[in-house]
DNA sequence: TGCATTATTGACCAAACGGTCAGGAACACG
DNA sequence: CGTGTTCCTGACCGTTTGGTCAATAATGCA
């Protein structure tokens, strides 16, 4: 059972399922509202058949929130200083909002592990995170010096970034109340109105 | 013990610290987190002797969340059209940025109870909240359709205004993480950037 | 002071929860 | 087919948790 042995096809996918139905109840009751009946339930297993494939609850937790936090970094990581400075902020705005539409349960569970402190991820944050942050935070910098960009402060630009992409999915339950929409048909919307908003915040002006 | 009666100075003292603690203890690890001895450690009192104020956990929660919606509301209900419309939204932003230095654990409550689908507040969502914002979405409509601010989709400008400013409170550990800063010393730029970021968008340009 | 009301608590309960374990079923493979 | 390994489960256990209750202490008031 230990994790470099090869796997058989049965470990494989209820490894999976127990993941994914993991990832669905984490995200929308958070750590301590997520029971494992509620996990077995969703992946199909029955509680004591969880614990064969994984030792504890807090194993599957971290588990699901480590293979996350990878993925998460990806829109990010792929911002690099060969195309334009403006359409590559934009574009990095734009795949973060379409990560928003297409993962909303990482982007919930990543929230709800972030309001409560972090206390399982602090570390990766104030490590990989950090560094990629400070790195691409240099780069955007050196737009500004150069006049490609407008001059602000590159890292709330970031965090402004994180904030009005990731409450499409995290606060989805207000947004849907308040534009009376069921399901995803506000992204348009959405994508347009943020396009104008950095575009507008971006491009450098005359003095 | 009925809630018009006259309260007692000990009835009126008991119930704040009850309030209080329980805000602490519920914006910190959520409903399901929180255990009554815990806010009744919080709140100074025996776990018996909360249940002799309020009739069980839910109704406590209840009460936390009702309270804090009132104020939540109120920066937003200050925004109205006399004054000039790019400071009057400026205006709201400061104020609502304000909110999340100042009262970061009613953030993050409803941060909480939000991610995790409203199941408590929904319909105070759908009734007062939406009426709220569609109200001040026509107001800002009528500023754009003037030429007094550009053209943007009123609703996700708000999205966005609450993202960017509540962010500062609910996921002040990724910040503090990220910029090294342990307290508030990081909102003076964040409120700087918001300003460039919002004035930017909303003055109108021509064409 | 005496008495009624309010306030407080230790002890307790039932349900829910994370986790264990012995034993049986299904499977891989000679 | 036989046999060793993998997979699965019902029953169970200790702890935590929301909530109850009878008894006691403090308070307000004539």
């Amino acid at each position: 059972m230990n994790a470099n042995s090869p796997q058989t096809r049965i470990q494989k996918k209820n490894r999976e399922a127990i993941l994914d139905g993991a990832l669905d109840v984490f995200s929308a009751e958070g750590f301590r509202g997520a029971t494992l009946d509620k996990i077995a339930s969703a992946a199909g297993l029955s509680k004591p058949n969880l614990l064969y494939y994984f030792p504890s609850k807090e194993a599957i937790y971290t588990e699901v929130l480590s293979s996350l936090l990878d993925t998460w970094l990806n829109p990010l990581i792929d911002v690099d200083g060969r195309g334009d400075p403006v359409d590559e902020i934009l574009g990095y705005v734009r795949r973060k909002l379409q990560m928003s539409r297409d993962y909303p349960r990482e982007s919930r569970l990543f929230a709800n592990e972030i309001v409560q402190g972090a206390p399982r991820i602090l570390d990766q944050i104030e490590g990989p995170l950090r560094q990629l942050v400070d790195q691409k935070c240099a780069l955007f910098k050196s737009w500004a010096d150069d006049g490609r960009i407008a001059e602000i402060d590159p890292y709330h630009l970031i965090f402004s970034i994180w904030a009005t992409t990731q409450h499409y999915a995290d606060f989805s339950v207000q947004v849907g109340g308040i534009l009376r929409s069921d399901g995803d048909t506000h992204f348009p919307d959405a994508e347009a109105f943020l396009m104008t908003l950095y575009r507008s915040v971006l491009t450098p002006r005359p003095i």
